[in-house]
DNA sequence: GCCGTTTTCGGCCCGACTGTTTTCAGTCG
């Protein structure tokens, strides 16, 4: 086929037969079978399409050989006869329905037959109507509130993006942070943490949750419903509440008391796959995993005030959130092999920041000086820092003018090095660039500018729909040139708005590993890029990764942390991440 | 349909919430 199925699209595909298997046979487990596969193909961190390009569609937890040769089939001629099959036994709006938040696979098919719609086309719309005249209520089992249920939710469906409405991470990142600021005010609230995707960094977050540790819940919910952003309370109970914020965001709450926290936390952070693999331990253990406890037998439940207790007692180190997705953690922790994770404050510079000197680039430029750049760096605790503005728009410029420009900056690098000593010897300063890997794999700069370089991040930024055996020729040979350090953002993707270009990884990793190149790791928030599982990828290959914030101005310097986040997920430890250097080894590797 | 240092057969996570119900079914995370 054609176009590019989205993972989003393969999932629903899955949940569609998990639905009418449903309706069709008592094959309960087969059902969960499917409904696992679609989840785990909506959470995969990369396309399905290329691991199936790569052959590893079994990779995927919940795929296995059946559904594995059909989706090769979907891939192939762009459906699945099976699929087609059972499905075709069922209303094809019922599908449809499967859409609207509240409604499985028993309403959506009830809903089709009673209303005795079959189509999917306006199907939606003729559910609408029948629910507006109160024609839903009439069936039996439904009543007023399930018709309005089931109205809001078709409200739902046109609020929604067509990937669902979920953040990138630094914007959830930075919501989490007030929320935690304005919850911390309450005396009650003895600790907060965030929950779920969120806790676990993943790249993209849907709802904040939150869970805090209190004595006093009542006061707690209640602080918690006052807060400032508010547009309604949705619900509010003993132990949790529920808000929706002015720009229609929906927050969760659950409190604990002390004594029991651990094993909320443990238990709301997820991931799914990882507690499920969790309490299938313990089962054989006789034990049973719940947010309040373990249970021991017919013991009442034993309580945790900490996550270290609560792995403790099924045998397992502590894990870091960060790795809860059931890739191997588990099996890590049992052996206590988990890896000692690269931080924040191990971060020593950055290396892709954009000034505002005026390069005249075809990019955008950068808004803070050279001196607001550094003066900040310093107040990090970084190192060092290098400045990497985009190059001198190429049809805007004569090789020579590029020339004159590039040396014209570096000029005045130099002059702000000398007349700033003081502040350049705790933070110094590289003189880099970012220059486009042209569509043929050439540099966007002539040969003789690079001498006024000190090293050079190479990105893609044009012709992202290259065959794969192409686009891997030429980040190689962008990456060729002996300045040439880091390969910028390298996938290329943008969360929600463009895939990621498909190389031959392991052609890349092997050059950069044997070669001494550097994989960056984009803070930016719609990109961090490399993806958390490439990541991994390039960590088991030796190959090397920076973390960089790509910051346009001064203030998204503090993006980094996000950035680490996507190393941590990808298991990178220090000594994966190049810019964890001191600036002394640092300066070896560049000059 | 998936999966495996108790298994290639025989298991398959646990609980809350909601709405509709007199004891539960469906959905969700």
């Amino acid at each position: 086929m054609s176009r590019k199925m989205s993972n989003q699209e393969i999932a629903r595909l899955l949940k569609g037969m998990a639905a009418a298997y449903q309706i069709k046979s008592d094959q309960q487990f087969r059902v969960k079978a499917y409904e696992e596969a679609a989840v785990s193909v909506e959470h995969a961190t990369s396309s399905v399409k290329d691991l199936w390009d790569d052959g590893k569609l079994e990779t995927l937890s919940g795929v296995g050989k059946s559904i594995a040769s059909y989706l090769d089939e979907l891939f192939r001629t762009g459906k699945v006869k099976h699929f087609e099959k059972v499905m075709g036994e069922f209303p094809p709006a019922m599908f449809e329905y499967l859409k609207i938040p509240g409604v499985g696979a028993k309403t959506a098919y009830k809903l089709t037959k009673e209303l005795k719609i079959t189509s999917s086309k306006g199907a939606i719309n003729r559910l609408k109507k029948a629910a507006k005249v109160g024609a839903i209520s009439q069936i039996k089992g439904f009543a007023e509130e399930s018709e309005k249920a089931i109205l809001e939710g078709l409200g739902e469906i046109g609020k929604r993006g067509k990937e669902g409405q979920r953040m990138n991470l630094p914007f959830a990142g930075e919501l989490a942070k007030e929320m935690i600021n304005y919850m911390k005010q309450c005396p009650h609230v003895k600790r907060i943490d965030p929950l779920g995707s969120m806790r676990r960094r993943v790249a993209t977050v849907g709802d904040l949750d939150f869970g805090v540790a209190t004595k006093k819940s009542k006061e707690v919910i209640e602080h918690f419903c006052r807060y400032p952003k508010i547009k309604e309370v949705a619900a509010a109970g003993g132990n949790t509440a529920r808000i929706v914020t002015r720009d229609n965001r929906q927050i969760d709450l659950k409190t604990m008391s002390p004594n029991a926290y651990g094993a909320l936390l443990q238990h709301y952070t997820g991931s799914k796959q990882h507690n499920i693999h969790l309490r299938e331990i313990a089962q054989k253990k006789g034990l049973s995993l719940s947010e309040y406890g373990i249970k021991m037998g017919k013991k009442s439940v034993k309580k945790y005030d900490t996550e270290e207790k609560f792995y403790q007692e099924l045998g397992m180190d502590w894990i870091p959130p960060e790795l809860r997705e059931d890739t191997g953690e588990i099996e890590a922790a049992q052996e206590h092999q988990l890896p000692k994770l690269v931080k924040f404050k191990e971060i020593k510079g950055d290396f892709h920041i954009h000034s505002n000197y005026p390069i005249e680039p075809s990019h955008d430029l950068g808004t803070a000086s050279i001196k607001e750049i550094v003066t900040k760096a310093r107040k990090m605790g970084y190192q060092y820092v290098g400045i990497a503005e985009h190059n001198p728009s190429i049809s805007q410029h004569s090789d020579k003018q590029i020339i004159a420009i590039l040396k014209r900056k570096k000029d005045v690098v130099e002059q702000f090095k000398s007349s700033n000593k003081k502040l350049v010897r705790s933070t110094y300063l590289f003189n880099g660039l970012e220059i486009d890997i042209r569509p043929d794999g050439s540099l966007a700069i002539p040969e003789e500018g690079f001498d006024y370089l000190d090293f050079a991040v190479v990105s893609i930024h044009s012709s992202f729909r290259q065959p794969r055996p192409k686009a891997t020729k030429r980040v190689l040979s962008g990456l060729n040139h002996p300045k040439a350090r880091i390969l910028g953002h390298p996938t290329g993707r943008m969360i929600y708005q463009r895939e990621g270009m498909e190389f031959d990884w392991d052609q890349i990793f092997d050059f950069c590993q044997k070669n001494n190149k550097w994989l960056e790791i984009s803070a930016w928030p719609t990109r961090l890029d490399l993806p958390d599982h490439l990541v991994r990828e390039a960590v088991k290959s030796g190959v090397k990764m920076v973390v960089n914030s790509d910051a346009h101005q001064l203030e998204e310097m503090d993006l980094m942390e996000y950035g680490v986040s996507v190393a941590r997920r990808g298991w990178a430890q220090k000594k994966d991440i190049i810019n964890t250097l001191s600036y002394n080894q640092i300066k070896k590797l560049l000059c």
